[in-house]
DNA sequence: AGGCTCATGACTC
DNA sequence: GAGTCATGAGCCT
């Protein structure tokens, strides 16, 4: 069966990523060391490709974004992203991938902020839930949120990643 | 300071 | 519904 997700390849000094584009952009980003496929929209996988010739051409375009996004990232620097396709995801999380991309290079926010920040301070947790949930690692940069003591916290991708992601920002959490 | 417990919200099975 | 968390605050040594 075939699904008409495209997998590309972007290769970094980090080692491959794999760009998951979906017809209405990027759906996920899988880590170089061969991680475990991440969840994806599972309604992009029920629709039919119509227009091939344009998705390609679209998709082609947005993996030159993503590309140069996420090297730029990878570098410490900010970036213009693709389009982003969250189908299937649930409100809460895209509220809190929103609050994340709000973020920039070079900062930090904790769990706390962004849960207060889309009016749920309490669901402190939960925040931490939808961060593992991201498809779209360093480009939606859920490795610059920290627990409230800037202390590491997790990461989905190891926390080794998470550490140098954030060194290349200049921060240095507490632990 | 470090460790333990518990409230808490979204998500998964 | 019960169990799982990438939290946070509070209370103990």
């Amino acid at each position: 069966m075939k699904n008409n997700f495209i997998e590309l390849p972007i290769f970094t000094r980090d080692g491959i990523f794999l760009a998951h584009y979906s017809e209405k952009g990027l759906a996920g980003i899988d880590w170089p060391n061969g991680r475990a496929e991440l969840p994806l929209g599972q309604a992009a996988q029920q629709r039919r490709p119509t227009e091939s010739k344009d998705i390609s051409a679209k998709i082609k375009n947005w993996h030159r974004t993503t590309e140069t996004a996420l090297k730029k990232i990878l570098a410490g620097k900010k970036s213009k992203l693709p389009p982003l396709d969250w189908t299937g995801k649930t409100e809460f999380q895209k509220s809190v991938w929103r609050q994340m991309l709000k973020i920039s290079a070079g900062k930090t926010k904790s769990y706390g902020e962004i849960a207060s920040a889309i009016g749920k301070p309490k669901a402190v947790r939960a925040v931490g839930g939808a961060c593992g949930a991201n498809p779209v690692p360093v480009l939606v940069p859920c490795h610059r949120v920290l627990a409230a003591n800037k202390k590491l916290g997790g990461f989905s991708g190891g926390l080794d990643w998470k550490r140098s992601l954030l060194a290349r920002e200049g921060i240095k959490p507490k632990n």
